[in-house]
DNA sequence: GTGGTCTAGACCACA
DNA sequence: GTGGTCTAGACCACG
């Protein structure tokens, strides 16, 4: 639950980031309430108007949905987690794809350098 | 040598990483001048100051040195280019195997998803 | 507050260094905001991109921290103001005493000397 | 014999100083004929051009003369040597106390600092 | 309102 | 010609 206030990646995506990663790791479930824009903010230390912003995000992308006066909440449609995990799957593994290429790596080297780094902490 | 103007990594970084993948792919060599100012300012059609910054974080890093009134040179320092491609490296697998982690996907799902995608086109 | 247009030293760094004396002289304090970017352009006469300069160059060294969108503050750490001092009085007594033993002075000599200017003008 | 192309001081200063130290430590003497710009060019490794500059600006303070045809000379006007002595200890020893006293310290503190590094290295 | 990036254009010392 | 600094002014994402 820390944000990086220096990396390039906006604190508001982060976040959702975060949120994304806990509903496919089936931490988080379609239907869970989530919490109020408040208290969001006060367990992430961030700014309200911070959250309100991860919160539009997500629902703009099909996330969550709020409900006038009840909150806001993952969506229930079918499928929404096995999506999002494909997604998020697909887009982590073509970006590092990309990356090695562009360093001149072949598939072995991009291979053994996941074994070797497959230990490392959490960060 | 095309710029992503719209990424939300800035620009002046996104040149000196194409000069580093240069470098670790040996296009690029040690005591290589590079072009100047001005000259890559117009290669790469952004303005001479953001070139400026650019270089200065390279030069931050170690990577080249410049010389008042002759240009900026890749340094001569014994090893410098695999050091950066051994940072380099890390940095992407480390941060891969950081995501994937969070997706909850074990060592063998990541493995499998790199080979799913190895084929991809080059971005 | 007051800036040399003329000195071959940039002004963005003296700018920072009249930050790092009034540290050290305990006129600021670790977790203290400084002036906006914007606030210190208008305060020391020059322009915002020139204190936007002044404030990379004091987080590289990691004197300040920036919060996005809240400002720039002096870094909480502790120890970072004697370490510092520290660095300050170390740099500038080895320059002189570099100096005075190229003109061929004796470590008396060198004492003398300061007694005999100690009482200048602080500029 | 070294030039720092990073400092802040234009080279062809740093090497008009080194001249003015070797006067001073009496391993030159007025009368002294200096190489010429190449040849200095040679041994410093800039470029003649800033050598010539670095001779410009010494005619200029009155410590060398150029006589056509014939090459430069340390200027043989009776005390010579004695005045640049006195003037550059002044500067050196004003500079070094109104940076201390920017840094809040008292003379005690000085002469305390000055012992601290007075067995320091040449750099 | 905050810092961050970028452009355009200028001037300078230096080589 | 080279890099370095500075200004002016703009736009942006973020809080």
């Amino acid at each position: 639950m820390k944000q990086d206030f220096h990396s390039s990646k906006p604190i508001y995506l982060q976040i959702a980031d975060q949120i994304f990663f806990r509903l496919v790791r089936k931490e988080l479930f379609p239907g869970d309430k989530l919490p109020s824009v408040r208290e969001m903010a006060i367990q992430t230390k961030v700014n309200p108007n911070t959250i309100q912003r991860t919160y539009s995000e997500m629902e703009r992308l099909g996330i969550v949905e709020t409900r006038r006066g009840q909150g806001t909440f993952i969506t229930e449609k079918a499928g929404i987690v096995d999506e999002l995990k494909e997604r998020l799957t697909r887009e982590v593994c073509e970006s590092f794809v990309m990356q090695m290429k562009e360093l001149g790596l072949t598939k072995e080297e991009m291979l053994e350098g996941i074994e070797k780094h497959a230990e490392g902490g959490r960060k």
